[in-house]
Parts: C-alpha cells; structure tokens; sequence
DNA sequence: ACCCAGGGTCATA
DNA sequence: TATGACCATGGG
C-alpha cells in the first residue's frame, strides 16, 4: 500500500474505534483561541481551571483581558502553569486580535497570511497557530503535536525527529481529495482522535505494538 | 518523591 | 540547524 493511503487508514481506524469527538472543547471561536494558549505543554484538565477563573470574573473577552493588570491576569491562570508566561502571551494575543480588527478582519485573511500573522506573536508557535486555524477559523490546516509524534512513528510512517513543518506537510499531501471545507472537517476530527487515541497508551516503550492502534497498553498510565 | 502534560522563546555553538 | 535552560501547576 502506498505511504500516503495509510494516513488515510489510520483515521477510518482511529474514527471506528473511538467515533467522532466534537472538537475543540469551547464555546465560541475566542474561547478557542485562549485555550489554545493556555494548553502549551500542560494537561486540558488545568487549562479548564484557568477558564474556569476567567469565566467566573465574566472576563473570557478581549476587552476584559487587554484591561485586566498583570497581576489578575497571572492570578486568573495560576491553575495552568507557566502563569507569568501565558499572562504575557495572552496579552500579546490580544493586542494582535484588536489591532486586526477582530474575528471579522481575521476572518477576511486568505489562510497563508493568517498563519503568517499568528506566527508573528511572541508565544504562538507552529502548533498553537494551526489549533487557532483550524479550530477558530475552520480552516484547512492539520495540527501536529506530540501524540501525533508518538503515534505516527510508532506506525512507522515517520522518523519521528522531522521538523514541525514537515510533518504537517505530509499529512496535508496525503489527505487529499476533498473540498477546503470537507478537508478542515477531516482534519478537525483526525486531531481531535489522534489526542483522544494517545490518552490511553503509554508512553514508556518506544515501539509498544498494543500503543500502535486499536487495543490499549497494560503499561498506559490512563486506562479508560 | 518523581514524571509528565494538547509548546515556545531565548541563548549558545 | 540544533541542542539546552527555562517557564510552573496539578494529577498519577
């Protein structure tokens, strides 16, 4: 089977194991956005606390952050980790979505300047500018994470080290055949179950055959 | 007590 | 280009 069918493969298995999963966990595209900050390198569970805070001080929205000083923003994500650090970004990213003029002037960007737009900021990099894409602005752009990572080179249809961009490219290429909006739809479900999937393997044994697919690891730390 | 999580930046070679 | 230090909380 050609290299390309098998990314193909992998999601019909991943999508009738663990069925459809209604990414991205929020309510509205700004929610997602905040999210996407919040998450870098920390588990959703301590994300939702920080959202959790904002929401309780009716401050989940531009306005409110942009006003709110340092100290009540850190305070506000405490539960996310790297406080002092997301603080900062988050409010990069808001000077950024004001000075663009919103959902409504983003929106009006063709993908590419988009994307260049948000790598622009200091504190979006490469993965949390494509969750913004494809979840806030349902564009066609495949995320690629360290489950993705995991999974695919465990399957060996990767060597695991190849830089973000790379990587991102080659599912693109190999998921093909499909209309922009078709695309985004396949790539927001193909994510959403690529992190689903890789909650319940482990991570200890670098070629674990039960952590390939279908069937969960006696060694995962989350079983279901 | 230790390991890790839905990364990114910055300094250094 | 490619490593390494750093950021920090909460759950297993």
């Amino acid at each position: 089977m050609p290299q390309g069918m098998k990314f193909n493969v992998v999601y019909k298995i991943l999508f009738q194991t663990y069925g459809p999963q209604h990414w991205w966990p929020a309510s509205n595209p700004f929610e997602v956005m905040v999210g996407a900050v919040l998450t870098q390198n920390t588990s959703w569970s301590n994300v939702e606390k920080a959202i959790v805070n904002l929401k309780k001080a009716d401050s989940l929205n531009v306005q409110a952050i942009t006003d709110a000083s340092d100290d009540q923003l850190a305070a506000w994500l405490k539960p996310s980790g790297y406080f002092n650090v997301k603080a900062r970004r988050l409010r990069n990213f808001c000077t950024w979505y004001l000075r663009c003029g919103g959902m409504q002037g983003l929106a009006s960007l063709k993908t590419d300047i988009l994307r260049a737009e948000l790598l622009s900021i200091n504190g979006i990099g490469p993965e949390t500018a494509d969750d913004i894409l494809l979840y806030a602005f349902d564009r066609p752009v495949f995320v690629v994470d360290a489950y993705t990572r995991r999974l695919f080179f465990r399957l060996g249809l990767i060597r695991g080290g190849e830089p973000y961009e790379t990587i991102r490219q080659l599912f693109e290429i190999s998921l093909k055949q499909r209309s922009g909006k078709q695309r985004a739809m396949l790539f927001n479900e193909y994510h959403a179950l690529i992190v689903h999937h890789g909650k319940y393997v482990c991570r200890t044994r670098p070629l674990c055959a039960q952590c390939c697919l279908a069937g969960h690891c006696s060694a995962s730390t989350m079983r279901p």
